[in-house]
DNA sequence: ATACAACATTTGTACATACAACTATAAAAA
DNA sequence: TTTTTATAGTTGTATGTACAAATGTTGTAT
């Protein structure tokens, strides 16, 4: 469906204002499918987010820098994340020895168990939408999304 | 810069997932500037696209309805949002006299003045990104992404 | 006329986001 | 060594999002 349609523009949008609207309109419709397959596991797109990373970090802990750097919402509250975590046990958090400043936080074995529950799911999603596309098409789409935002 | 570096991710990404990423992550660039736009107007991003839909009525009163289905967001929460732009004096709210369910909601001149204070900063917004694509290229974005949410 | 269902919006609650101010620790400068 | 600056994370406040329950109004069926 045509981004004008969706929105019942009653306006003319030029070929600009359609790109936003599009990545806008895409990104809310990727959520809230990706939110459905993660309700029945009471974690939030951004707690998969943090645990996804963590399993990343295989093994070796993550300080709350390196979590932030890796969202892809660099103003999200880490720690308040990591909070909710905490009292699910799907992470551990405690002070670096060497740096006081700093927290290890690592991800439990409860908390691989979710993410492998989820990894089917996941891949599925993925694939959901991109199956409308061949391969060629979604390579281009992704060459010009980098293209788009490169500043 | 491509999304792996950015994400600074540690496995590799297939295509499929390279997509959800690239739009999810070229969204947030997107709002992230556009709130820098808003951000001396004292207004957010959602109370801006009220404003604009409102504006679109052309002098008819929408209800909560018909702003909520002409939103990106689907989901978010009208009545609170008016809320908040009648705080401000940028619209009012009555109750329908024909069928005391629905609420009238109107942009002020006031409102107006606003919109056209950010029209000119809007449109260089909207052009800020498409400017590293030729006029095919936007074309084709807009077409990929229509077809890639199709379902 | 009364009861019931449908509609339009509001309210409550938990969670998340944005951003600034604050605390604690470590490193560098005086 | 003491002071200053930089780093790492936490907390506070306002706003926004998600979703369910509640309120008030209208339309329909008995």
């Amino acid at each position: 469906m045509k981004i004008e349609d969706i929105l019942k523009s009653t306006v003319p949008l030029d070929n600009s204002k359609k790109i936003i609207l599009n990545v806008l309109y895409t990104q809310n419709i990727i959520t809230e499918n990706f939110n459905e397959i993660l309700k029945p596991h009471d974690i939030s797109g951004e707690q998969y987010n943090v645990l996804r990373i963590l399993r990343g970090q295989k093994g070796n802990p993550a300080n709350m820098w390196t979590i932030q750097e890796r969202m892809l919402a660099k103003t999200s509250n880490t720690t308040r994340l990591v909070d909710k975590l905490l009292l699910k046990e799907l992470v551990t958090r405690k002070v670096c020895p060497e740096n006081r400043r700093k927290i290890e936080v690592l991800i439990t074995p409860k908390g691989l168990e979710v993410l492998e529950e989820l990894d089917p799911k996941v891949i599925a999603h993925d694939q959901y939408f991109s199956k409308n596309l061949n391969s060629e098409e979604i390579d281009q789409l992704n060459h010009l999304l980098e293209k788009y935002r490169n500043k």
